[in-house]
DNA sequence: CGAGTCGTTGATTCTTTTCAAAGCCCGTGG
DNA sequence: CCACGGGCTTTGAAAAGAATCAACGACTCG
């Protein structure tokens, strides 16, 4: 139960259970669109806009956020590639979804999609537990920006970014940000400043090395569990 | 959108899309079973177990929580009547869930519950939008949880509540609480001193009315309003 | 009536935010 | 090729909001 907690720590990424065998269903289903391909920056949909389409990432990292009406913003998640955006059972989008990096997006058209889930079950369920992750991975987030402290907000991330390179075959020490600190900083609920210390800090008593701004380097990856956990001394803070 | 957006605040209940109409149609279609009965602060589940059934809310209310390895509780949601609780594609429970009240809960085998979603597309729908209303609501709260001060997530907690009782047919204007300051502490992510003095703030400032501890009655709904939305000038806070 | 839980209030501390400024990186253009 | 400009990051000092520590009052239940 321990490990499980842990391996689900702000996921905000679960690309295994809906990767290559759901695309692949999905593809033979639903009718192929061309492939959308965002600039960084670029918004994907905003909220209220009524769901025409669901998007599925082939590459790049989308960032899914809410704004309050005097502009603070809380992203929501992070979506890579495999994840699923815009899923739900409303009408209108409830979040905004902007890509941070450039990216390539698989276009499913709503209607056509909800046609295919209803006659297949097995493309239903693919859906669901993509939506039963994203539930997850928000429920993490809760606890995270709700419980932890900075440096166990930051620990927890990058952990999640970690676990996210094991399960893709990639290096689990070796973490490249596609994001900007501002862009952490709004996803832990932190300030710019806030997020740009506690990477000091983790560097400075070795748990990290920076190559530089958006390459991490895990030096100490039990200090960062435990600092997620929230099991470290007070010292360690 | 903005009155859509207004609407979904840490809506923690959202028993309108899965009440009566989705009783009805799983009773008659997964083998019923006694209700359960569960005493307050009684545990329905925790974290890590099996999931044997599925539960839907009658009567009472249940938290459901994730807490870290020194105690620090974040609670995710409030089930009221109507709302279903275990949901999700996990083999286990990702969350404790705990009656905060006397409750009565519908027990759903999960086996059969899976059974009868694959072949009858319409109960199926109704678990997708059930999880999909958790997904909404559990990145409302990440939003007044990490974004949002003491006085605002006051404020959306209140306004979600009482448009829980508008869509109920209640009193919108009269809240009921039935969990404790420190039940609002944890959903918060604030401490019961905290909750407390806000609850005394906004009651010398006219905002509500405390007939008793857990009778809450709003005297300026405007001002509620503004404060959710993020609109409220610094001095009103 | 006493024990215990829950809620309120006060004083102080502390983490994070806010405000301010400088450094760095990188692309553009002279 | 190097100067310039702008965005992103880092660092410092001060301020603020909420947490912590402490105590008391209210209500409930044996």
């Amino acid at each position: 139960m321990l490990a499980m907690t842990l391996s689900q720590e702000i996921d905000a990424s679960r690309p295994s259970s809906v990767a290559a065998p759901a695309a692949q269903r999905l593809d033979s289903s639903v009718r192929r669109m061309p492939p959308k391909v965002m600039q960084a920056r670029e918004h994907v949909f905003f909220e209220g806009d009524p769901i025409t389409h669901i998007y599925q990432v082939e590459h790049g990292t989308v960032c899914l956020y809410k704004t309050l009406h005097d502009g603070r913003r809380q992203i929501v998640d992070f979506a890579h590639a495999g994840d699923f955006i815009g899923l739900g059972a409303g009408g209108d989008h409830a979040f905004n979804a902007q890509a941070i990096t450039l990216a390539r997006l698989r276009c499913l058209p709503a209607g056509a999609l909800h046609e295919v889930a209803c006659h297949n079950p097995d493309i239903g369920m693919q859906l669901y537990r993509a939506l039963s992750d994203q539930l997850l991975a928000a429920r993490d987030l809760l606890l995270t920006v709700g419980q932890r402290n900075a440096t166990e907000r930051l620990a927890a991330l990058l952990l999640a970014l970690s676990r996210r390179n094991e399960r893709n075959g990639a290096n689990p020490a070796r973490i490249a940000l596609s994001m900007t600190r501002a862009d952490i900083a709004d996803f832990l609920s932190l300030t710019v400043e806030t997020v740009s210390r506690t990477f000091t800090k983790l560097r400075q008593n070795g748990t990290i090395e920076l190559a530089h701004s958006s390459l991490v380097v895990i030096r100490d990856r039990h200090t960062l569990e435990q600092l997620a956990a929230g099991e470290a001394k007070r010292s360690a803070l």
